[in-house]
DNA sequence: GAGAAAGTTTGCAGTAATGCAAAATTACAC
DNA sequence: GTGTAATTTTGCATTACTGCAAACTTTCTC
């Protein structure tokens, strides 16, 4: 039941990642991410600098215990779900359905330190999380059809997305993947009920 | 009951902006906007490469006739709202109220032609916009008190922002500013309703 | 008007990020 | 194993963008 074995050059790839955020870790922490560069970053891991950008999109994304695949994961869970769903009830649901793996991951109790200590990362990676948005988007509109058409989807993305970043943005990193899974709920149970001020 | 006369340093501004726009629009149609660089922009309009990001966030936003007060414009118009009004509908008007402004700006056309040549654009152009939802949210904060907690200010502001981006993604600019301003009504007009798949 | 105060432009130096093509590494076929 | 195809790493060149401090311009005060 195990997967394949890996295989030499994936296994690789795994130690460079962990590599290039163990360092990135360690060295925002030591000294503040503004005091580290990206070739600070590479020097302590063991690469050239131009590796770095083959893992990561920016500097403050080696500090994340999830990787890009965790979008695609989303996706792929949407277009599972069935096709007469609400589509804001897919894309939660796709979402949620990812919080296992988001779990599994190793390194958020060094996350947590470092966003507890650099508040000011948190806008820098949810930033980021732009990046995913268009992605969601052309799977939404492709999944819908033509319900509602391009406006929906977009709007409908960007809603998610916004739940997500939200809920982020809010986190205590503290109350683990638990508590960040309860906030993005919370959000999703907004925007379907239409953003009023208070959850009846 | 006119403003006061600006005085000198005021139109100064206002023609060095007006010339790295005319300038920038200028070579994004004759070689493509990645053929341009910000030097060439500033050659042309006869600043030094420095001052343009005095002026523009991103090489991209020198495309654009509205400039960063039109942001604050909202804020000014959210903070005149009732403090009844649900913050919704709050956001949503003061956003339909700044739009005369929006319609006022001049250069709309040339922007037109640029968009519809390279629609690469407008993705680049809608991801600057995250830098004012951030300040969309402290302002919804500070309105709401402490109605929704954080979490609900946050998720207001990015769902706001997503009602214009999605919009903006769709809008097609020959039908004006007008056409622009029912895209954003129809996404607000969605997120009230709980992005159901069909507008009833 | 002269001089102080405030705001703007500019040069400089440095970092983030990307494209491209060559070199190195791993996987695969026989 | 050997050779070949596919990936990955790396170096190099370039550009976007930012902070800082000095020079310059406009505005304000008297």
């Amino acid at each position: 039941m195990q997967a394949a074995a890996p295989g030499l050059r994936e296994r690789k790839k795994a130690e460079t990642r962990a590599a290039l955020r163990a360092a990135a870790v360690r060295l925002f922490l030591e000294r503040g991410p503004a005091a580290v560069t990206v070739s600070d970053i590479c020097e302590a891991a063991g690469v050239s600098a131009r590796t770095f950008f083959n893992y990561f999109d920016a500097k403050e994304e080696a500090l994340l215990p999830w990787d890009k695949h965790l979008i695609e994961e989303v996706i792929t869970e949407l277009a599972a779900r069935p096709a007469a769903e609400p589509p804001l009830t897919a894309v939660r649901r796709a979402i949620e359905q990812t919080f296992p793996s988001l779990t599994a991951s190793t390194g958020w109790q060094a996350c947590d330190r470092v966003l507890t200590a650099y508040p000011e990362l948190r806008t820098t990676i949810v930033h980021g999380m732009l990046r995913n948005q268009s992605r969601l988007a052309s799977a939404l509109a492709e999944r819908a059809g033509q319900t509602g058409g391009r406006l929906y989807s977009q709007l409908l993305a960007g809603a998610a997305a916004s739940a997500f970043r939200a809920a982020f943005s809010v986190w205590a990193p503290e109350t683990g993947t638990a508590g960040l899974q309860a906030l993005v709920g919370e959000a999703f149970d907004r925007l379907a009920a239409g953003l009023p001020p208070e959850l009846t």
